[in-house]
DNA sequence: CCTTATGCTGAGAATGGTTCTCGTTTTAGC
DNA sequence: GCTAAAACGAGAACCATTCTCAGCATAAGG
C-alpha cells in the first residue's frame, strides 16, 4: 500500500505518489503528452522514475478514469486529462494532428441508449476527422502514386 | 507508371492490379483487417506477396481516399473500405473492441464549417467510446490497482 | 524490534507491428 | 528488343511499449 488509508475512506481510489505526479504533469501541460515525454518531465523532478512505471501507472491511471489516450498516426501514443475534452483533425499522409473544437456528444446529445452500452461504462470518447491537410494536397499529384 | 492512361482517362486515378487486390478482400471481409491478415489473405492467392507491399499500397489506398484505418489499443492497425462508417466501443483495459451502431456526423449534422477544416480535406472520420467492458468492471476491485 | 508477505519500482532485455534498404523484376515508351 | 522509371519482396532495422526480475519499501503480526 502506498497511502494511509482510514476503513471509513471510500471515495476516489487514492492514487500513489507516482500516481498524482502524472496526473499534475498532464493536467499542467497545454496539450497531450507522450508516455516518453512523461518521462521526460517527470525526470527532471527530484524523484527517480523509471520508463517502465511511468507506462504502468499511466494504464491503471486510465483505467481508473483519470487518464484518456489516444494514437497517433506515427503509432505512439498520447496522454491527457480525462476531463479535457478535444477531438483532432488528422492528416493521413503527413501525420500532422491538430486540435477541432468540436465535441460531436456535447453538441448533439447523440442518444446514446443503456440497451446500446449494454454493461459497458463509458469513461470517455474520441472523435477524429481523418483526410489531407492543404500542403499535403498540394505536393501530392494523387495519381496512383 | 503501372497502367495504360489516355490523356482523356482522368476519372478515378486507376488503381495498379496489387491495391486492386487488397480493396477487394477488403470489401469482402466482414470486418475491419490488420496489414498482416491482408497479407495472409493475399497469398492464398496465385500471386506473389510480400508484406512490405501490403503495407505500402494500404498507405497509398488511404491517400486516395478508398481506404479507412484505425488503430487498436495493442496497436495495430485495422483497415476498411472508405464506405463503411462503422463506429467503435474499446475497453481500455482488455483491449476488446466491438462495432457501435451509431455515428455522429450522419445522425447530428454537426456543422463542420468551412472555417475550421481550412483548406483540410476530409475523408473519413472515426468515432469510438473507451471505457470498460462489464467483465473487466467485475475482475478488478478498481482501488489503485 | 524483528520477520515475513505483499506490492511497487527501475534497468535493461524482449516484443512485435511497421517501415526502410536495396538488389531484382516488371512496366511504359520507343 | 531496349532503356529508364516504378513497383516489388526478403530481410534488416526501428522504436514505442511491455516484460522480467532482483531490490526495496511498507504493513501486519508476532
Amino acid at each position: 500500500m502506498a497511502h494511509h488509508v482510514h476503513p471509513s475512506d471510500q471515495g476516489p481510489p487514492a492514487l500513489g505518489p507516482r500516481q498524482q505526479a502524472l496526473l499534475t504533469v498532464l493536467r499542467e501541460a497545454d496539450a497531450e503528452l507522450t508516455g516518453q515525454e512523461l518521462h521526460e518531465r517527470l525526470k527532471q523532478g527530484s524523484q527517480r522514475h523509471g520508463l517502465a512505471t511511468v507506462y504502468r501507472n499511466l494504464r491503471l491511471l486510465q483505467r481508473s478514469g483519470l487518464v484518456r489516450c489516444r494514437k497517433l498516426p506515427n503509432g505512439e501514443s498520447v496522454y491527457a486529462p480525462l476531463e479535457r475534452d478535444d477531438h483532432h483533425l488528422t492528416c493521413v499522409s503527413c501525420g500532422h494532428s491538430e486540435p477541432l473544437p468540436i465535441c460531436p456528444v456535447a453538441s448533439g446529445g447523440l442518444g446514446l441508449s443503456k440497451v446500446l452500452l449494454q454493461g459497458f461504462k463509458p469513461l470517455f470518447h474520441t472523435f477524429e476527422i481523418h483526410g489531407l491537410c492543404s500542403s499535403c494536397q498540394q505536393s501530392e499529384p494523387l495519381a496512383h502514386g
